[in-house]
DNA sequence: GCATGTGAATAGATTCACAGCG
DNA sequence: CGCTGTGAATCTATTCACATGC
């Protein structure tokens, strides 16, 4: 395979590789040097014929008939995912939820120094949260320039994300993790992903409620009830 | 379409409903009654034929030409997603991470009550966190039980965390939500989901970095760097 | 012989495009 | 006439199964 068209990898496949990664650094703890496919693939949960597929994508590292090196498949995905160096992240909004991440100690285990937070609410500002003093909103452009920052962490109230997030990307970001259960928009060369906890509760109320109550007490066939009262609340607070 | 015969949502469509519903409550709240498919879609984050496409398979509750009712619609994904009356909800390790959800409005918000946090370290035990007080993970049996919980969630170390998700499955629960930076295995009756922070912002890195460093130092064609001291540590710790 | 690497087969999700209906 | 509902076309992802090469 040429070793410069070994490019685009599947979108289903980048969000795989971090728990390669992950797998790979457990096995290297243990000082195993190798690993197969099909052991790579326990621990990572998944099957063995997709972890092939998806480092053939990386270039296929592996040893037929051996399994693939744990230390230079551990380089090669980092190398993929740029992890090879510490990589420096804000975080806006120093909420119950920001403070968490703030303390969060798998980001810097896996490569990611928490280097600013801020908050526009000036009671907060100077606060100390962890071994960082909260910072102010307007000093945003500064921070991220002086710090080398590309990727930005949203945890302020819904209300305020589409706000925040045009700054961070003014501020010159190029990668936003929300966290705020609303929908932003950023232009196209800013990466988004987000996190709404409480729509991963539902996805999992929904098929939790599908296997069927195990006690089942399986009341009258589920009919689509005379409309319930709807609407619980919308007021999104505390982050 | 048969009253009986639209069951089987495609798990795609699952993992969008909550957006769905997000946007209708809003628009519930403006007291908009009626809303098209390509109104919801911009504010789902989606485009109008997916939104058409996965409504379908609710059973086709819009009106041609017009759009769709608002509050019927939000009748129907509560009911598919399980969220006609208030489910209880249990929090197992009360790390920050663990109050930080516990705190959580969206989770009230969304139809999800907090009814108790569980920790094993005995010197919490007893602190109140927000409106709860944490209780003993040996108590874990006959909280599920008398609180009839279903759904938990985990936000231990990654260490313990296979051993609770047991303890939370012998304890009656049915669905978890896994915050632990850890693959744990459940029986098939038992629903799982996961949330891993450092994962999300490593796919978010492998975007950012594609999209080539916008201040362009494009430095020497990346080659795969001579083995990058690869671990760099694997203690969880504090969630 | 054994585990990778990968074409080919299958399954699943998205998008298109337009018929159908209020 | 406008917007839904949906088959058909397309694209993406997963799985199979076996040739390949250490």
């Amino acid at each position: 395979m040429d070793e410069r068209e070994r490019r685009r990898i599947p979108e289903a496949t980048v969000s795989r590789l971090p728990l390669y990664y992950r797998a790979l650094l457990e096995t290297a703890e243990r000082k195993t040097t190798t690993i197969s496919s099909e052991r790579l693939a326990e621990m990572a949960g998944v099957n063995a014929a997709k972890v092939r597929k998806d480092l053939s994508y990386l270039g296929s590292y592996g040893t037929r008939g051996v399994g693939y090196d744990v230390e230079y498949l551990l380089a090669q995905i980092s190398q993929e995912l740029g992890l090879t160096e510490r990589r420096p992240v804000i975080i806006a909004g120093v909420g119950r939820l920001g403070q968490a991440l703030a303390n969060y100690a798998g980001f810097t285990a896996r490569g990611f120094e928490v280097v600013a937070l801020l908050d526009a609410d000036p009671a907060l500002v100077g606060e100390r949260v962890g071994a960082l003093a909260v910072e102010s909103m307007g000093d945003l452009a500064r921070i991220v320039r002086e710090r080398a920052v590309a990727i930005a962490i949203v945890a302020v109230p819904a209300e305020a994300a589409q706000q925040v997030a045009d700054d961070l990307v003014a501020a010159g970001v190029t990668a936003i993790l929300n966290f705020a259960p609303k929908v932003i928009q950023v232009p196209d060369h800013v990466t988004l992903r987000k996190v709404d906890l409480a729509i991963e509760l539902q996805i999992l109320s929904f098929y939790e409620q599908r296997s069927g109550p195990q006690v089942s007490e399986v009341a009258a066939p589920v009919e689509p009830i005379a409309r319930p009262a709807a609407a619980l609340d919308f007021g999104e607070a505390a982050l």
